[in-house]
DNA sequence: GTTTATGCAAACTGTTTGCATTGCT
DNA sequence: AGCAATGCAAACAGTTTGCATAAAC
């Protein structure tokens, strides 16, 4: 996904405007930070990137911005055993973020992984078309999680 | 699963003695409201239903067995967009009570589905032989999410 | 009798809220 | 100018911890 439009202007401005949301320096510095991220992040993480290149930004601005986008559905908002929030970018099923977790049950350890789209893919057609129906629910989003324990915990 | 073995003791007794646990009152009630549970249930929810059996369980015993029993593997521990954590007994991907969630953004209620696990086990069976052999990661149990809007809040 | 499990109260962590102020548009 | 967005401090909710006591084995 291309990081700017043809004028220079960051890909989510018009998505802010449209929503009748002011483009303000906290919030070109939070989706930055997350456009940049390699991984989930916390608040905690965002803010920590985002302070020192806008030291006005505080960590209630992160939790305001952060809800604001996850109810747009420019960000994910994920929680894993340990009941903290994690963030990023959504991206739909066949985008380049796509990924799903596994997750340590010893050390807590999240490890992403990109394998087995295809396969999913397939899966999820069915099982979206199905509980859509059943349940008359809209499906926007899902999430697969592995537990189990990483290499380093099965070996001690 | 049958409730209770031969002799009359619930299924879980030997769990328990066998990790070198002892079986008190507490952890008794804790798992007798799991075992009768329909759904999953937060620590709150256990401690309403132990109190009144059990009325010197407080909520303090009621979390600090939940995690000893989430250890052993007897029970399930997820957390779902609130950060709040809800447990349920465990069960392989064949038995009756194996079943995924789909959660509303909006409301945030989460409903039980048990549909598509012939298709479910296809792709897990794929997945989760790659991943334990790509990642050198020992999978003992997965979920599966979809999140989305609900017959209520798609209406409205 | 020894050791594990528990209750209580207090601490902790991540997140949310009220209110006066700032800063987009 | 007008209203949305923000910082700060305080409130909050769920969960965890320390320590003296009680209950299993």
């Amino acid at each position: 996904m291309p990081r700017n439009n043809r004028r220079g202007s960051p890909w989510w401005q018009g998505q802010l405007r449209g929503c009748g949301l002011r483009v303000t320096l906290g919030r070109k510095a939070i989706l930055d930070v997350l456009t940049r991220a390699e991984k989930h992040l916390s608040a905690e993480d965002i803010y920590m990137r985002v302070h020192p290149l806008c030291p006005s930004v505080g960590l209630t601005t992160v939790y305001r911005t952060l809800e604001v986008l996850v109810n747009m559905g420019l960000v994910n908002k994920m929680v894993f055993g340990d009941g903290r929030a994690w963030y990023e970018l959504a991206a739909g099923p066949r985008k380049e973020r796509h990924h799903h977790h596994l997750i340590c049950t010893k050390c807590k350890r999240v490890i992403d992984y990109t394998d087995f789209i295809d396969e999913e893919l397939e899966f999820l057609k069915k099982a979206e078309k199905g509980l859509s129906k059943k349940y008359h629910f809209d499906i926007t989003n899902h999430e697969i999680q592995f537990n189990g324990l990483c290499e380093k915990c099965r070996s001690s």
